[in-house]
DNA sequence: CCGGTTTATTAGCTTCAGCTAAAAATATTA
DNA sequence: TAATATTTTTAGCTGAAGCTAATAAACCGG
């Protein structure tokens, strides 16, 4: 299905919830804490939003168990993912911007830039599937590219992966960056120490590295045949 | 002087009336009436933002006799109009947009990029001195090329002129854009007729144009030696 | 299944930026 | 100058979106 904008323009604090909702809905209902936590709000804000989001039929919420979105709110994160994701693109490849700022521009302009906007940046940019650190770009009618990637310290020794993505809210893309360790690089799994979670890989050329499980949590991987 | 950008970085209603009020101030104090009209807001809503921005040191304001910028009510007001017109550029010459629409994106765009942004946007456009529709764009100090313009309504016949700028809040823009009657452009002004004020012209290549005062008033001519 | 801990909700308050209606000041015109 | 018209301000209200403190529900370990 097509998702047009919505008639009445969503503030951006009500973006940021949905989005949130949506990033850690893996597993069923989202809990007040943990959107309190991803958007550093109190609970009681948290609360109170969700009722109106109840209200704007964004989202199913029932008292003291967590909130799940809706069909419509659905579709509203995943524009806001698709802008977010096509500006951070921009911003790299044509701006010139180092990771670390990349983020916190995105998640202000997603709320600010019109349709016509992020469409026009899309065929500039021609139409990229993913953004630089890899996450896949939703589509204009809603769809995501379905997501079978797992963390590079989930693979066991032995095993040839490809990165497919790597964390994008974290201070440590700049030390990712500068190694080459981007999406589409190839790595073998030398060895995973029990002890530390420390796993060490191999690159086509040779070249070893080793990471600790907070690093090894954040680069995703998809086997390679 | 050199302008960072303000400690706490202020609200898009706040910038949007700093604007309106350099842009209504010509001449001394800008009265409510004037900026409830530019802003489409009601004249009560005005006396209360000018209270709170004279409390902000950012406008100088005198009960039923209006207001004026401050020194750091005029700079931040040129923060904003610099990044409006960066930002009208690059939608015109990069994405495509049409003249009707750049505006209306550039206002809402101009509050919510960051300096690194803009900064980065003008190398990226190599650092044009005008927006396309020829108004000069403040450099980063907060310098405003004098604009010693006028309407060219007021041009006499005979006059030889360019095309310095043209208005930029118009649906005319259009009409303007498809006759090239665009900046740069060199005019001799053929007859100006008292009856209706309609004013003829002739380009470069002997070719001959009619305009009414409402299209006259809104193109800004120099002359041409 | 009881008591403490954690999580969530309610109640009440704040700031921003708007609105309408009534009152006051200023400007215009006869 | 006095009456009228226009402009501006004041008073009081609204809705977002946040906050803290107090209370209630849910969960968990013994
Ligand atoms: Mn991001
Ligand atoms: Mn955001
Ligand atoms: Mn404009
Ligand atoms: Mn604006």
């Amino acid at each position: 299905m097509i998702n047009p904008a919505p008639a009445r323009p969503l503030s951006s604090s009500i973006g940021d919830y949905l989005k949130a909702i949506w990033t850690s809905s893996e597993t069923g209902a989202v809990s007040t804490k943990e959107i309190s936590q991803t958007l550093s709000v109190a609970p009681a804000s948290v609360t109170n939003m969700l009722v109106r989001l109840q209200e704007m039929g964004l989202v199913r919420y029932e008292r003291y168990r967590g909130a799940a979105l809706t069909e419509e709110g659905r579709a509203e994160a995943l524009r806001l993912i698709r802008r977010h994701r096509l500006i951070e693109t921009f911003l790299l490849e044509h701006l010139g911007y180092s990771w670390q700022h990349v983020h916190e521009e995105a998640e202000r302009l997603e709320h600010t830039v019109s349709d016509e906007f992020t469409e026009r940046l899309a065929e500039f940019l021609g139409h990229p599937g993913h953004d630089p650190h890899g996450a896949p770009i939703p589509a204009v009618d809603g769809t995501l590219e379905p997501d079978d990637s797992f963390p590079l310290s989930d693979a066991g020794a032995g095993r040839r992966v490809r990165i497919y993505k790597v964390g994008d809210d974290d201070s440590m893309l700049e030390y990712l960056g500068e190694r080459g360790l981007v999406p589409g690089r190839t790595l073998t799994v030398k060895e995973v120490r029990e002890l530390d979670g420390v796993i060490t890989v191999e690159d086509e050329g040779g070249e070893t590295y080793s990471f600790g499980s907070p690093v090894a949590r954040r680069v995703f991987v998809r086997p390679v045949p």
